[in-house]
DNA sequence: CGGGTAATTGACCCGGGTCAACAGCAGTGG
DNA sequence: CCACTGCTGTTGACCCGGGTCAATTACCCG
């Protein structure tokens, strides 16, 4: 999977989800790049970029690691509502809005480029092929949004817990970050205790019945899926809401 | 509240919405009415608009009556991810995907306008200060769902109803669809418990302790809301997510 | 007045929470 | 090289919020 990634492979995994999608020409995929190189900020794991209630200023993206958006409640309760892995946009638009409703932390170090709003503006006017792109991706990440609901209001720990491991499975699959069957998997207990509106004592549980089946290997930051359709199926997991069989393809470049 | 309401008003939820975040020009407003008339479609309550599988054709706006988005699984369970009240759309763009993801039914019997691709993207390339709204109502939406996240994952189901009719409440206040300090409330107890994940058995018992504690009154479809400030209180209820305080007021018309 | 939907109640149960102790392991500083 | 610290994972005992099942009771609406 990764040992040395260099930068250009780095700023490629935007362009590597917008190409499940669509096939961008030559030139959109130059300016993406380009633009997502200018302001490349590194941050240290357990880090928050952006706080609920500061003013969002730019669009950003994630090239190396991974990071969460969280909200939580007065008396300290706290919900992981997504995770971003590399190739993950924050909302577009976003600063639009005068505050943050929710805030935004790395999870390990990570490399985001920060793009700001006038750059990202100028993108958009000039690039119409992106633009369906970007939008793509917001549907998508909205779907996402809808599918953590059903999750949580409906399906059973266990099921939940599987679900959660399909979905970050693929979408690291979606930008080539898979290793045989494995991928790189940096999520704590904890993490995934507040992911899913479980404790962490339940999710070890739950993960301890998962690898009695079969399901799932997990240790030391791996995630090893041996059998993805049967994990799929107690799961329920329909990928459908990802979205990612090239549904833009009309769309396509032809350079 | 409402009595007759015409056709004009009805149209006008969705200006009245776009509002809370900036002031529409005349020509705006106009243009978005027409739009809106254009294709008028009435559905009796409880039927699906669209379902999951099916190919998105139009963006659509509901103009009177509540509806609801849900998924459900293959035994059966479902979830309401979301409501519709009057001056609501349905994503923006949805009709770049291939297929629904979830499906989209009339909870009461709907007005709902029905807008073509090829006139809405037209809209959009011709006036952009409908565009910067749209987007806010869509990050709005998308904030809708996250809150709901935190709303599954992390509240009681005493604190998660109470919430829910926190929300629905303001949403219909931001349309003037107040009556005093009620709404016309059409959802059953079986809509709630979909909604928050719980059995309707538990939503009724916990709606009458909501009720005991003289923070709500419900019945023959209309919620009473008699201190609202108490009901935010139990519910750790933050508006921030609607962002309503007319955030993009540096964009409205001067006309 | 009959038939169907929505609301309510009671008895009982279970999935997942709570609390507390402990084990494994990585980093770090002496 | 080892002791110390702190985080992550694991286990056991016990408990409770909310689910299940099944029966009633309103409430519409024609």
């Amino acid at each position: 999977m990764t040992g040395t990634v260099d930068r250009y492979e780095m700023v490629n995994v935007l362009t590597r989800r917008i190409e499940a999608f669509t096939r961008l020409s030559q030139d959109d995929r130059a300016i993406l790049e380009r633009m997502a190189r200018r302001t490349i900020r590194e941050v240290g794991a357990r880090r928050d970029l952006i706080r609920e209630g500061d003013a969002p200023r730019s669009v950003f993206l994630v090239l190396d690691g991974w990071a969460c958006r969280y909200k939580t409640l007065p008396d300290g309760r706290r919900q992981i509502v997504s995770f971003f892995v590399p190739g993950d946009l924050c909302d577009l638009h976003i600063y639009i809005l005068r505050e943050m409703d929710h805030s935004i932390a790395s999870i390990t170090p990570v490399r985001v480029a920060e793009i700001a709003r006038d750059d990202f503006e100028k993108l958009l006017a000039d690039h119409p092929r992106l633009v369906q792109a970007l939008w793509w991706d917001e549907l998508v990440t909205m779907a996402i949004q809808r599918e953590w609901t059903l999750n949580l209001g409906q399906r059973t720990a266990f099921e939940r817990i599987a679900h959660l491991l399909c979905e970050l499975y693929i979408r690291m699959q979606s930008v080539g970050q898979t290793n045989g069957n494995s991928i790189n998997f940096p999520l704590t207990q904890v993490d995934l205790a507040d992911a899913t509106g479980l404790t962490a004592v339940h999710v070890n549980r739950t993960l301890q019945e998962l690898r009695k089946g079969g399901l799932v290997e997990l240790q030391s930051k791996t995630l090893t899926i041996p059998n993805m359709d049967a994990l799929k199926d107690v799961a329920m997991f329909n990928d459908n809401y990802l979205h990612l069989d090239r549904e833009g393809r009309h769309l396509d470049a032809n350079d």
